[in-house]
DNA sequence: TGTACATCAGTGAACGCGCGTTCACTGATGTAC
DNA sequence: TGTACATCAGTGAACGCGCGTTCACTGATGTAC
């Protein structure tokens, strides 16, 4: 069954109105995100957009969703693409691909990891989405311990023994036998990762990093290197 | 000089329209504050609230200098206080003084951290405070390395040049003799865990982490070993 | 100590703005017979 | 294939809201002589 005309012309205004709303994301951020703009830059009246999206808060989770699944496709063919290469250098390029996409895309960045938008709670439908970067990287992890090749983290601080179980529960999630504290050693690296990209968007390290890839790259090889990912 | 009746009068106004402001941003968050409800919350007309702020923006910059204020003398008072412990209880000490901080003033903490307010630029006045933080903790490092306690760290992946000489400067600023590499590994504690709190108070963490408490101290105590701390 | 003038806190009305959302409508596209 | 009716995209006006900021004003407090 071939589109009808009226479907086609619903799906191409469709995809101009969120471009046009990514556009406008892209310049004043989530919290200034405004329907009226919307419709004035894609030239129509304000209440046509209802004709597209319920409401704002309709359009601030596709907005979400959209943000989380270019991220997440882009972490996975970074991902895809260095299969071949050693361990720690696939870890790295992954890594590499999410900050490179925070940096060209901050906005969304930030309405993903950034401050709560005032007055609006994303629903269920972003959890799902929300996971594709996290296994992508997690990915890597689960390749190098079925490969034999994943070492076990050193731990030289004790760990409580119901972090440990909430971390076995996790690896399960993952489906992985990954080693439950090697999990929390990734959980750690996780937020580290997004604490450096996130003071880099906000310039909280102005003054003090000029090198912020550097910075980056080498801290993430650190990082990889506790989760106990080797060259090889 | 005893302080008029109007000076003592303006100075109890200013602490009210102040609180009432904290109160606000506590509520809604950065994004949300308004001078006109500022002004109903201390029974003022919203034009009066002229006489004691020059501006909206001239509100948030002193709420931001407030909090970093607050949040500083949090952990200064914490480093303080465990002078006497082992350098890593002391270093975790004022790590959670920092945590307990943020989980406490959410909306403070990302009015320092978290996404930019729309259409705000913090002027200059607010870097000295924001300092404050930062040199409580390294401070601990500091004290730990002239007491000859800080263990160098192991590096077991190589770093560039320019970080090491970007961090042998920011050294310079905290008037210290500590190892760059050290530095370099402290900035990487420092972002993890800003990025695990703000993780924990955006929720990014729901459904995988229930007890933050003890995942925070597990990472603290991981990242004070990697920064050279020991137990003695 | 008393008086004249200056300072300043707070009022109330107003300006101009942009927002999200509703609603009755027109006219084009699609569907059933 | 032609016609009658149903669906749906987009219009234009309107509602009610809250915002930051300005301005001329009143009346109380402070200061100089």
């Amino acid at each position: 069954m071939t589109p009808s005309k009226r479907q086609e012309a619903r799906q191409r205004t469709t995809a101009e109105l969120m471009a046009a709303a990514r556009a406008q994301l892209a310049e004043v951020g989530a919290a200034g995100l405004s329907l009226r703009e919307v419709a004035r830059r894609i030239g129509m009246v304000s209440s046509a957009v209802y004709r597209y999206v319920d409401s704002r808060d309709d359009l601030l989770t596709r907005l979400i969703i959209e943000a989380y699944d270019d991220l997440g496709q882009a972490a996975e063919e970074a991902a895809g693409s260095h299969e071949a290469d050693g361990d720690l250098d696939r870890w790295a390029a992954t890594a590499h691909a999410i900050r490179d996409w925070a940096i060209g895309h901050p906005h969304q960045y930030l309405l993903l990891y950034g401050s709560p938008v005032p007055g609006y709670a994303a629903p269920q439908d972003t959890v799902g989405p929300g996971t594709r970067v996290t296994f992508a990287l997690v990915g890597v992890l689960v390749d190098a311990h079925a490969a034999g090749r994943l070492e076990p983290p050193a731990a030289p601080v004790p760990v409580a023994d119901d972090l440990l179980v909430e971390m076995a529960e996790l690896a399960g999630v993952a489906r992985t036998e990954v080693d439950p504290a090697t999990i929390l050693v990734f959980l750690a690296a996780w937020t580290q990762m997004f604490g450096l990209i996130g003071f880099e968007i906000t310039s909280q390290t102005r003054g003090m990093v000029t090198d912020h890839r550097s910075l980056f790259d080498a801290t993430v090889r650190q990082l990889g290197h506790h989760v106990g990912l080797r060259h090889r």
